[in-house]
DNA sequence: TATAACAAACAGACTAGTTGGTATGTTGAA
DNA sequence: TTCAACATACCAACTAGTCTGTTTGTTATA
């Protein structure tokens, strides 16, 4: 397993070609780096760390509770506070390893290696829906979550949860970049704006979906960014 | 001052014609009325609220502390407990007298009036940000924060919220089939769907804007907004 | 191979501070 | 005198974090 750490460099163009570069490398390259980490052996750590963004996916991060979590792992704090410093260094590491982990995997990756953004976007909203259970649904984007909730308390979570939003929308942009080089995509859209629109419309609609507790919310907004994305089409 | 009271009968068309009925008369009628209520008279009970809707705003309804809430409006707990029987009865009170007002002045009057829903939608948004200050784009929109945090905590909190997302879909998707009829906008698109991705990706748009601290992530959602919707006209 | 020295990985009781809520008292107007 | 509208003291539950062990594994040395 592999510690992913994405650092924007606030330029869009370096951005992308540098994401690019550190994916075959796995090094620190401009404005983007990847350190490769190794797991702790014991699973003690990745025990609390799945819990907790359970929980924090539940209940946020401030409704996290240390003793609930330890109840649920079966750990004491004697073990929580060997492996972090405090709960908001277990909420860091969360971001760090887990959610940032969830886009890259989903996101970040394929649309890098893609020819086609358009496509590449469906079929993430596809491989979306299969991976993750009623839970993704019902507790809605573990990013847009903690973001919501911790972007006006804590200035060290809002800037972690900015650079992933940044990354996304970054990747995004730079695919469609791409596809306006190939001439598949229309060359008057403003490929940074478009990819905003687009997460900001997916997340939007993960969030009523929450809200209503059913899925019709969220393939009725997929659907529509479909018909959307199909329009910026050449 | 009234206290608007939606509750939706889960039909779109009965509830747009039905909404326009309330507006006229004020009474309940079909599935959403508006109950006519007096405020109080000393004042104590609209300070809390307020009160509370900036904290709540800003720190979520757990994260409200009714203890600073006193200390902020130099009242106590006799006070407090005097008009609200517990902390979730303010936070309930606070959805229903504040945040659906909001929503009810700003999205549903003027579009239950409008004749061209898109320049109405446009309007709002202007209206907006004109109206609320930098507090709305740091600490976002108050609806949906609420629902992000409350939805699965707390089903009474889902429930009203749930209400009155659907209400604010409901009288978009009338408006643009208003539209319709009278062929302004085009006949292929599907009026509930469209109206459910404005106010998603409305909403998301907010979302970013709130975890990036600045206006950028909400003009781009504007915009992009404004010309999907434009698209939608004949 | 036996053993001392040491450190990592916990266990669990305890604490200081916080929180929503209650019980009882006071006051001014009708 | 009655009652709404508060004020004040207090409580029980909860919560993050601490402190003092104990167990287990590793490593150097004789």
């Amino acid at each position: 397993m592999y510690i992913l750490r994405l650092v924007y460099s606030g330029r869009n163009d370096h951005f992308v070609s540098d994401f690019r570069q550190i994916c075959r490398n796995g090094i620190i390259l401009g404005g983007v780096m990847i350190i490769n980490g190794k797991s702790n052996e014991s699973g003690t750590r990745e025990k609390l760390l799945r819990a907790a963004f359970e929980d924090m996916h539940r209940n946020g991060f401030q409704g996290l509770r240390i003793d609930k979590l330890l109840e649920k792992t079966g750990l004491t704090k004697g073990a929580f506070y060997h492996y972090f410093d405090s709960k908001k260094a277990l909420g860091y590491a969360v971001v760090d390893e887990v959610i940032a982990q969830l886009i890259n995997d989903l996101w970040l990756q394929p649309l890098i290696e893609s020819d086609d953004p358009i496509e590449t976007i469906g079929s993430a909203l596809t491989r979306k829906n299969e991976a993750f259970g009623k839970d993704f649904l019902v507790l809605g984007c573990p990013l847009n979550n903690l973001s919501q909730e911790m972007s006006p308390v804590d200035e060290g979570f809002r800037e972690w949860l900015e650079m992933i939003f940044k990354s996304w929308v970054g990747v995004i942009s730079g695919a469609l970049q791409l596809g306006q080089k190939k001439g598949t995509i229309r060359s008057d859209i403003v490929p940074d704006d478009v990819a905003l629109f687009v997460v900001a419309s997916l997340e939007g609609a993960f969030s009523i979906a929450k809200n209503s507790q059913s899925a019709d919310a969220l393939e009725v907004g997929e659907r529509q960014l479909q018909a959307y994305l199909n329009s910026l089409r050449t």
